[in-house]
RNA sequence: GGGCAAGUGGCGGAAUUGGUAUACGCGCUAGUCUUAGGAACUAGUUCUUCACGGAUUGAGGGUUCGAGUCCCUCCUUGCCCACCA
């Protein structure tokens, strides 16, 4: 790693970057000059990184390259005159932290406090411009609390379709009065938001637990390799399949990026198409008819086989007769390799009826239907559908050429009607786990669920003394007697609970009556610029946004939607352009790379980069490049410092206003874009052109140098918080006046432009734009008069200010 | 299999509505200063050619006076979702 230069003793040119970083740091804390004003006279801003999860490796270079460019955008925001709120906060419940607490052998709350300890550490020397006042940990009882709260309101309001709106569930409970005390709560539990049912989950039985999705690889667990099997548990989900209408039109109300919104959009999944019930002949019992969902009704003529799910009703609802079928089944391996090879039973002596031609159609049992969408059966179209043509194929199923008709002569004919279904499931909101929250909920000895009022939350998680998986499938809260006895729910909720609601804490983050006070909502409203990675986009990203619709309409927020923008930030990668991990040593961290380049340099460089949105190789060799800028523009400086001593007045250099003012648009402009990476090498250029005019031996106006300071400031503000004050200044550059372009002083009165003859660059004259046309065209002629010698110009084209072409 | 990105020097990358491709930075080369240089500064650096010139944005074709940018075909890489009927 190259060395910057070491301090000499009598070099006070040399710039001191750990002196300055810390110096300035703690001024700004000391000052508060951070601190967003709830209510404030000017125009609010909040801008917010999604907050980390502290683990315990803490943070490598590439996690600040967000947090970094949130707080140039706020600082510019805050320059701009806007009161910028821009917080930071923890989210530290589940399996991550609770799995470094097992290994450590510590408590989970122990090990948060370890780890967020290390990562405010880490954030703290780079120098962000947070409001810490308003830090919160999901954690925290006072934090977990409103997340109970929450999911109370969740379980006592129900989805009122017709209304497109939550409602209380009370307003149901007077349409089941007529009920028993069991069936009611039954019927009602098909409403509510949050609700108690069964799902299929990952079982390890090794690991004595339940796995995510995520945790499972190829069938085996990702943590020690046992085998996972699917076992069918009780889980309290919730309902946001009620949503997903909503969640789709938000969409077109926010400014995300396009590709995000399809992605919440495929997974989110509307399709439109019909329903259909195929009638049943022969040995079926009481199931008399299959319903299938079709988007392709127009293909039913070409129909020559039905196939239906293991679980379908016309297997489970005939166990005896078709023994056999299930224990075939159970053999069927969920695997990816078992899922890629198609496996089918024939349904003896049932037969479909096809609606139109009559014909007996064969029914297989398959494992390529899907058990939880439509109705877990499907129409086998062999001649228009490729998944049932390799079906067909490997079962001899005849292949029926198909007509092709119009879907509404098939309604009318058939009297169907249009539907939609939606790939996204229920989110199951329960973790067989020690380290959430828990759900407060209390189970009564006969059954009956008594919700706990407010007063009585937060319902704190109890001690215990081993916080591992009991084996059972239950979570630790199981094996505490008090706990059981008296009733609690044993699950815990999912690690995306308390960051689906975070961003409305902040706005009021000691609010002891509320999540968020409606002097805070109604100010704060909702996120205006929000900043993190697009592996969120279908978890953190949609449930937040969920929860905040179902807020809306409980009242508590005032806008649909959380995040009014988003910008995602792509990945930086190692070295070896893979994924920065301990696995492949190529981690590099971001404490040793400000420790010898200082806050700045690393800030700039991790802008500097390239694009943000786009996963790139870290080279720290790369820094020295920003760290040479910040030296060059300290020595600057003092060249500037004194000229201010010998107290000259030192006139504006025409050249150079041009290029300031130019650098000012291009600086806003591509900060508000997202474009960090140019904004810094347009100030690299412009810190050049002061270098030019300074070695030509002429002065430089303070002010000018001042402008550039201030657009330098977003990306580099310790350095230049030195510099504004050490030129007199008497306030923080945080407060100063961000600079604004005078389009009146870009005007160059010379531009070079292009010569092309037949579409080859043959030339270039310097004109001025406001030349006419002939002129220019007569001067362009002689600069490139051997290329026309003996030849006709067909044809001349002047684009002014870009480029001359003849046509020969 | 489906969807979405993206292919520009040794490297990261820049390039308005199609208008001088390779900005800015790293690295490299030479020089200056130095006991020294792995520091700093100065100059140079797409390729090819002694030079004049020529070639060049993954490959091929097209539209245009003019294409990195638009259209078509293909190749490669990355990410996400994967039997959603």
């Amino acid at each position: 790693m190259a060395q910057v230069k070491k301090n000499t003793s009598q070099d006070n040119q040399f710039y001191d970057h750990k002196k300055i970083d810390s110096k300035w740091q703690k001024k700004w804390e000391k000052d508060q000059v951070y601190k967003a004003t709830t209510g404030s006279k000017k125009q609010k801003m909040y801008v917010l990184s999604m907050f980390p999860y502290p683990s315990g490796a803490g943070l490598h270079v590439g996690h600040p390259r967000g947090y970094i460019a949130a707080d140039v955008y706020a600082r510019l925001k805050r320059m701009q005159g806007f009161n910028v709120l821009h917080p930071m906060g923890y989210d530290a419940f589940g399996l991550p932290a609770e799995q470094y607490a097992i290994q450590n052998q510590v408590h989970p709350r122990e090990a948060v406090l370890k780890n967020v300890k290390t990562y405010e550490k880490q954030l703290e020397i780079i120098g962000l411009s947070y409001d810490w006042s308003r830090k919160i940990n999901t954690t925290d009882e006072d934090y977990y609390k409103w997340t109970q709260w929450i999911f109370l309101k969740l379980y006592n309001h129900y989805y009122d379709h017709k209304a497109k709106k939550a409602k209380p569930i009370s307003e149901l409970e007077r349409k089941f009065a007529h009920l028993s005390q069991a069936d009611k709560d039954r019927e009602l539990m098909k409403y509510r938001l949050a609700y108690e049912g069964f799902s299929e989950v990952n079982w390890c039985e090794e690991l004595g637990t339940v796995l995510a999705n995520d945790e499972v690889i190829d069938g085996k667990s990702e943590r020690g390799g046992y085998p996972v099997v699917k076992k069918m548990m009780r889980q309290w989900f919730l309902r946001i399949t009620d949503y997903a209408d909503r969640l789709i039109s938000g969409l077109d109300t926010v400014d995300f990026d396009e590709s995000l919104k399809t992605v919440q959009k495929n997974w989110i999944g509307k399709s439109f198409g019909h329903e259909l019930e195929f009638k049943l002949e022969g040995e079926s019992g009481e199931v008399k008819g299959v319903k299938i969902f079709t988007t392709r009704i127009d293909t039913l003529s070409g129909v020559t086989f039905l196939a239906i799910s293991k679980d379908h009703d016309l297997i489970s609802k005939n166990p005896g007769k078709f023994s056999n079928i299930i224990n075939q089944t159970k053999s069927w391996g969920t695997d990816e390799k078992d899922i890629k090879i198609k496996r089918g039973i024939i349904v003896d002596n049932v037969y479909a009826i096809h609606p139109d031609n009559k014909s007996k159609l064969p029914i297989y049992v398959t494992n390529y239907v899907l058990s939880d969408y439509g109705f877990g059966s499907v129409m086998g179209v062999p001649d228009m559908d490729e998944r049932d043509a390799d079906f067909a194929s490997v079962y001899n199923i005849r292949v029926k050429e198909t007509i092709i008709e119009k879907p509404e002569s098939i309604e009318k004919r058939l009297g169907l009607k249009k539907v939609f279904k939606y790939k996204i499931r229920d989110a199951v909101f329960a973790r067989q786990r020690y380290w959430g929250e828990p759900i407060p909920l209390k189970h009564e000895s006969d059954g009956h669920i008594t919700p706990l009022t407010e007063k009585e939350l937060p319902l704190k998680l109890p001690k215990v003394s081993s916080y591992e998986p009991i084996g059972s499938g239950d979570s630790p809260l199981a094996g505490i007697k008090s706990w059981v006895k008296s009733g609690y729910e044993t699950n815990t909720m999912p690690g995306w609970a308390g960051s689906s609601w975070y961003f409305l804490r902040y706005m009021d983050a000691h609010n002891k009556t509320a999540p968020v006070g409606k002097k805070a909502i109604d100010y704060w409203k909702q996120v205006d610029m929000y900043i993190g990675g697009r592996e969120h986009t279908t978890g953190h990203l949609l449930y937040s946004r969920f929860w905040h619709k179902f807020l809306f309409d409980i009242g508590l927020t005032v806008t649909e939607e959380p995040f009014k923008a988003l910008r995602n930030q792509g990945m930086i990668l190692g070295s070896d352009n893979q994924k920065m991990s301990k696995r492949w040593g190529n981690v590099v961290n971001p404490d040793d790379c400000i420790n010898t380049y200082g806050a700045d340099a690393f800030r700039m460089y991790e802008m500097f980069l390239g694009p943000f949105d786009s996963s790139l190789p870290w080279s720290t060799d790369g820094i020295i490049g920003t760290r040479r800028f910040i030296d060059r523009v300290w020595r600057l400086s003092y060249v500037i410092e004194s000229q201010n001593l010998q107290n000259k007045k030192i006139k504006t250099n025409p050249q150079l206003i041009s290029k300031i003012n130019k650098t000012i648009k291009k600086v806003t402009d591509d900060i508000e874009g997202f474009a960090f990476n140019t904004a810094v090498s347009s100030l690299m250029i412009l810190l050049n052109d002061f270098e030019e005019i300074q070695q030509k031996g002429e002065q430089i106006n303070q002010n000018d140098f001042l402008d550039f300071i201030k657009l330098l400031a977003p990306f580099a503000p310790h350095i230049t918080d030195e510099i504004w004050i050490n030129l007199k200044n008497k306030n923080s550059i945080n407060v100063a006046t961000w600079p604004v372009c005078d389009s009146k002083k870009v005007l160059e009165d010379v531009v070079k432009i292009g010569i092309q003859i037949n579409g080859k660059l043959r030339g270039d004259i310097q004109v001025s734009p406001d030349s006419l046309e002939k002129e220019v065209v007569e001067e362009a002629k002689k600069i490139v008069k051997n290329h026309l010698e003996g030849k006709v110009i067909k044809k001349t084209i002047y684009i002014k200010g870009k480029i001359i072409s003849f046509v020969l």
